[in-house]
DNA sequence: AACCGCTTGTGAACGCAGGAACAAAGTCGC
DNA sequence: GCGACTTTGTTCCTGCGTTCACAAGCGGTT
């Protein structure tokens, strides 16, 4: 009576699902039935063989010889990943960053679904974006708690970005997204995701220069 | 003859550093002068052996018994960073995240400096975006040319993103970070980072829904 | 001057992700 | 109906990142 596949799924491979989720939905629109590892390999920017590994985890999905069905396998990922149902999100911090989070079309596709922005400025309260309306912060936890939202992104600066996580891990949020410079600390339930641009940029400038410089005395 | 110090430092040693060193900046703000490894993984959110292991890459620059010296530190990661130097960047996709960037404050205390903004809408042309003006998108390889810029950032629609790409890396661009979902194809020389936003919630929400259905038949 | 406590830096072990190679399996052609 | 080719699923292995644990070193104290 043992479960044939583990319940879990390494973080990477569910970063690299998403990747595939895409390609193949690209796939089916144009109209492929079906698509062979090297050729999906390809298009994500992955080796075939990591991709054959990956989506052994989701069980048998391929057929030898032949290939993945797309339709099929799009359906498969999408069921896994949970994209078929809707996720209410809340976001806070409306700025410029908050901006483009609430109008990118993005989300909705992929199950997501914001059911509330909210900013302390008194300027930003009202103004209508992505088909919703800007609200106060103080409403944030009635919010939280009517639409029974499990996901948080934060867009605020920094210096409130810590009370704003206190208030939506206290009001019920289990996930968060956080997108201010800051390592916020939660509440033992509820993890924090955290992307930082600039150090992207930094990163990249880095490994950048460091090719210029392969080593000193062994040029390549 | 070898050298004491190897002259690579892995990848995930620089992201944090990056973090580290924003930490040091808001204690020297504050006035600190020396700070232990447990406080500083505490404030980084990593694991105290592994801070020292990624400060170690530096040389030694602690003090045993006492800690590390705030700005002593600080200096010597910017210096590693190369923030000191200014770095050109040129933004391609005024949409709303591109508007977010160009208007990022945080950038250029980081060494960053955009020095093009370009779009192929007609109405975002002359726009004024954080001290510069939208340019059309034939002007990218005069002034990448021009500014000699190394860092190029493409925040279009996944449609064009490769054409973009394409440009960018024969005008002379270095390293790309990418905030199209599509993954990039470029030549050998030119690296290309991606920040997949929409992939970023697809994991946070996983793990979120992994974590309520531990295992079956086995309720931690 | 010697001791003691505190902290760094490093060496070793563990676990994990990534890549290559191989066997199983299904399809197409004859 | 049978053989050969193609492609998946899996296994092994190598390398890297992370964590734990300990020796070395410095400051403060008596």
């Amino acid at each position: 009576m043992i479960q044939p596949r583990p319940r879990t799924i390494p973080e990477a491979t569910v970063a690299r699902l998403a990747v595939y989720l895409r390609v193949l939905s690209a796939l089916a629109d144009a109209g492929r039935s079906t698509v062979a590892s090297g050729e999906l390999a390809a298009a994500a920017g992955v080796n075939p063989a990591g991709l054959r590994k990956d989506l052994s985890h989701l069980g048998p999905c391929g057929v030898r010889g032949v290939g993945y069905e797309v339709p099929t396998l799009r359906d498969r990922i999408s069921r896994v990943l949970g994209v078929e149902r809707s996720r209410a999100c809340v976001l806070v911090g409306i700025g410029n960053l908050g901006s483009a989070l609430a109008d990118y079309a993005g989300f909705g596709s992929r199950g997501f679904e914001f059911v509330g922005l909210f900013d302390a400025a008194e300027a930003r309260i009202g103004q209508p974006i992505g088909g919703l309306t800007v609200r106060p912060i103080e409403e944030l936890e009635d919010v939280v708690t009517a639409t029974q939202a499990s996901i948080g992104v934060i867009t605020t600066p920094a210096e409130v970005a810590q009370s704003v996580c206190d208030r939506l891990a206290a009001a019920g949020v289990r996930s968060i997204l956080n997108f201010a410079p800051v390592t916020l600390a939660a509440p033992e339930g509820v993890d924090v995701r955290k992307v930082d641009l600039s150090v992207e940029l930094q990163v990249l400038a880095f490994v950048g220069q460091q090719r210029l410089v392969p080593a000193v005395g062994e040029p390549a």
